[in-house]
DNA sequence: CTCCCGCAGGTTTTT
DNA sequence: CCTGCGGGAG
């Protein structure tokens, strides 16, 4: 819209507020003190967003680092900085901080870190490594097994998860040990404790950490407190609805010391400060990854002072595809109603399509963009989203086989591959020789004629004596056990590793990158094996392996500052999806999580089956199935104009070949918006039958209300479907229960995943229809349960106060009868 | 110590 | 289906 690229001066005031409507005006043009911006799908909060950052500079007067803009991903935070620029020039938009909660802490604790130490003495040094999923999986493996605990008991992934859930409800290592109570948890706070150890020895951290040592590093240390308080002054939060309570600590950790009752002395703090939260509650997608929507409700209530700006118009879709997502989400229980006006005409019907299997599926897809294509749609205006990242396979040939290019975005990551992997582990060695796994992995890979046994030794040596395990082979002949010739390896190595560390001093990162492939003779090992076996695979691994030079090339060609570190904090907090052109002339793939925050003219929604979307893993817990409908209505309202829904009646999963159903989903929409499909009026799967449970397994479900047999409507309605069809074994149905058994612990009665982990909340348990006595709101009637165990929220009526959202964990209720 | 084979187990979504 | 791992042979 704007076309004042790289103009020297600050935009006025009307450009700031121009085509913007008032709701929207009112956000950007607030003063000082925080604010909540309700903003609902396709309403223009990009552009709020940006424009707010414009105005805090220009209007405000605010200096450019003072300002701090948290996104979600890497490549909204790009978007963001990119749409700055052409409002201020890019001098001032490279001045802000804009960028995703890990890769901003991330920065600010390679500068502070050293400062931070841990209740338990764990300390950090700054040149620290950040450790993917693989890296602290085998770093809990280590520690379950030295603490000799039973891997099928404590399974390490298990383990990992949990310790990873803890970091991001805000709880540390120390805090977790004072509260763990029953056998389990206390044998889950040791191995926390351990894990933390581990890290604190190789000296890296994961990824939750790099919040969780920020904000702990912010509240024991007044100094650094102050720095972060003193430089930043302006916080924007995109997304919110997705933040998780570490997050929000986050939030308030910037925002304020401490929270000051009087409220004149609130007005003084917010002087010159300011906080911006944008987010929709209907696209919260995020709670396995322990994003807790319940702060953003709950933000009035933290912040009395908040400013509120609800934007409802919509500018993105047609009426009907806004219609189709309405109709979807009204059948969550879990949410506050909102209407989003229409900005746009009627539109095209929204179109199905039923598939015989996945290949026809793709085809359909196919077609249709032939058919488009030929009335001059663009490629690059198409999105094909689907739930999980196995479907893309099917499409994926299809598209190949028919000559349309494409870019898948996610997926297997490039730096997910072994290859790479390898690769950046000597390079992540070389930064931080402290690296113990890095060690690991490449300490005989290409082979040195290291083995099992010996790497053992070297790995407690370097425990038993706290040393590095690059130290610990530098002491090789040292250790007892290991031959002369492993230990001459051994040296050669760490002293080739060292030398590699002073190179990295004085070289680039690119000529780092080949120094260490031709001195390690990785490539050259590669290279030999591919000349051996002319085996495609490895033909590949060497192309991947180049490509990795031509990143770190290009990296230093645009990099602010092309150092070593900052091409490795990039390498492990960027995905692909933050590289993907979306302008080149192709469709995108995508699953529906990554298309948050994107618009496309036309979209494909694949899959739409039950137990596939809504995922099989959602169906036994309402509150997991409304993530799912709320990640349909994410995917329907990225439309702008033509949207495409597809179901397949068969579909390969492992190999095998599996009969579905349609997805719910579907006969949730309103049939006059949608073309193609039928609701089948005995379907077991309309509204009010949604929040019953379909997964209660087997013929052991017990018998259910009106007159119904003794099985699920899931199971009725499929066998009469599919039953004489497909038949005995590759039924869905018979897969069923297995799942289940595999989520039960043993001796654990708790079916939800983390139930042994989260302390319980205390208090009084209400109902809809309730009626109930506040200290200050008098009574009222329970009309909404919003969320279940103990994350309830209730939605109360008061006869003179109105309906007001509240949390019963703080709000007294009490329940009268 | 390395290589190779067979088997089990796991796939939701991502920073 | 595809990966990772353990066990056994060379």
């Amino acid at each position: 819209m704007q076309t004042t690229n790289f103009q020297p001066q600050p935009v006025t005031r009307q450009q700031l507020l121009d085509k913007l409507n008032t709701q929207q005006q009112d956000a950007v043009s607030l003063g000082w003190g925080p604010a909540l911006v309700v903003a609902g799908a396709g309403s223009g909060k990009t552009t709020v967003l940006t424009r707010r950052v414009a105005w805090l500079l220009s209007e405000l007067r605010q200096p450019p680092y003072s300002v701090m803009a948290v996104t979600f991903t890497n490549k909204a935070a790009a978007q963001m900085k990119s749409r700055v620029e052409s409002l201020l020039g890019e001098g001032v938009a490279k001045r802000l901080t804009i960028g995703t909660f890990h890769s901003i802490c991330a920065r600010i604790l390679r500068r502070e870190i050293s400062a931070y130490e841990s209740a338990e003495g764990f300390k950090w040094k700054s040149n620290f490594v950040i450790y993917d999923e693989t890296d602290t999986l085998n770093v809990v493996k280590g520690v379950v097994s030295k603490l000799n605990l039973d891997e099928k008991v404590f399974a390490p992934k298990e383990m990992r998860h949990s310790i990873s859930a803890l970091k991001n409800d805000g709880l540390n290592a120390h805090q977790y040990s004072q509260e763990a109570r029953n056998y389990r948890d206390q044998r889950l706070s040791e191995i926390f404790t351990n894990y933390q150890s581990e890290l604190a020895r190789n000296n890296a951290l994961d990824f939750d950490d790099l919040i969780a040592l920020f904000n702990d590093l912010m509240e024991q240390n007044e100094e650094v407190r102050r720095r972060v308080h003193d430089q930043y002054r302006h916080l924007l939060v995109d997304e919110f609805q997705d933040t998780n309570k570490a997050q929000y600590r986050f939030i308030r950790l910037l925002s304020f010391d401490e929270n000051p009752q009087d409220e004149g002395m609130r007005r003084q703090r917010w002087e010159n400060r300011s906080l911006m939260v944008v987010g929709d509650v209907d696209q919260s997608i995020y709670s396995w990854r322990k994003a807790d929507f319940r702060i953003i409700l709950g933000f009035q209530n933290d912040f009395k002072e908040a400013a509120v700006v609800k934007l409802e118009e919509n500018y993105r879709s047609t009426a009907t595809i806004l219609q189709v997502a309405n109709s979807i989400i009204i059948n969550n229980s879990e949410r506050l109603e909102k209407t989003l006006r229409c900005n746009r005409g009627e539109g095209g019907k929204v179109r199905c399509y039923g598939a015989s299997d996945e290949i026809d599926e793709a085809f359909f897809v196919v077609d249709e963009l032939k058919r488009l294509g030929a009335r001059s749609l663009r490629l690059s205006d198409c999105c094909i989203l689907y739930r999980t990242n196995a479907q893309s396979r099917a499409i994926e040939e299809v598209l190949v086989r028919s000559g349309i290019p494409y870019v898948m975005v996610g997926g297997t990551r490039f730096y997910d591959r072994a290859e790479i992997k390898d690769v950046i582990a000597y390079m992540k060695l070389v930064y931080n020789p402290d690296d113990g796994i890095g060690f690991q992995r490449v300490v005989n890979n290409p082979r040195r004629g290291l083995g099992k046994t010996t790497l053992e030794r070297v790995a407690e040596y370097a425990a038993q004596n706290n040393l590095s395990q690059i130290d610990a082979a530098s002491q090789a002949t040292a250790i007892s056990d290991v031959s002369p010739k492993a230990a001459k390896t051994l040296i050669d190595f760490a002293n080739s590793v060292r030398r590699w560390q002073t190179m990295s001093g004085v070289m680039s990162v690119a000529a780092l990158l080949e120094l260490v492939l031709r001195e390690s003779t990785y490539l050259a090992a590669l290279e030999k094996d591919a000349a051996e076996s002319k085996d495609e695979v490895v033909l590949g691994r060497i192309d991947n392996v180049r490509e990795l030079v031509v990143v770190a090339q290009e990296f230093e060609q645009s990099a602010d500052e092309p150092t070593l570190e900052s091409f490795l904090t990039r390498i492990s907090l960027v995905s692909d999806l933050d590289s993907a052109d979306m302008n080149q002339d192709s469709i995108k793939l995508m699953t529906l999580h990554s298309a948050k925050g994107l618009e496309f003219p036309t979209v494909f929604m694949l899959g739409l089956e039950e137990g596939l979307f809504p995922h099989i893993r959602s169906l036994n817990s309402p509150s997991a199935l409304e993530e799912e409908r709320r990640l349909m209505y994410v995917g329907v309202t990225r439309a702008e104009d033509r949207l495409y829904l597809t179901y397949s009646r068969r579909r390969s999963t492992y190999g095998e070949t599996s009969y579905t159903i349609p997805s719910r989903f579907l006969s949730e929409i309103n049939g006059e918006y949608l073309q193609g499909f039928q609701a089948d009026p005995e379907s077991a799967f309309r509204a009010e039958s949604g929040s019953k449970s379909y997964a209660s397994g087997g013929s052991y479900a017990p018998p259910q209300e009106r007159g119904r047999p003794a099985r699920s409507g899931y199971e009725e309605y499929s066998e009469e479907r599919h039953g004489r069809l497909g038949g005995g074994k590759n039924d869905v149905l018979q897969q069923k229960p297995k799942p289940r058994v595999l989520s039960r612990r043993p001796g654990g009665e708790g079916a939800e995943e983390q139930s042994s982990v989260k302390p319980v909340a205390n208090f009084q348990r209400l109902c809809v229809g309730d009626n109930v006595m506040h200290a200050k709101f008098g009574v009222g009637k329970v009309s909404q349960v919003i969320g279940e165990g103990d994350k309830e929220l209730y939605n109360v009526e008061f006869q003179t106060a109105g309906k007001r959202l509240l949390d019963p964990r703080f709000a007294k209720l009490v329940k009268l009868d």
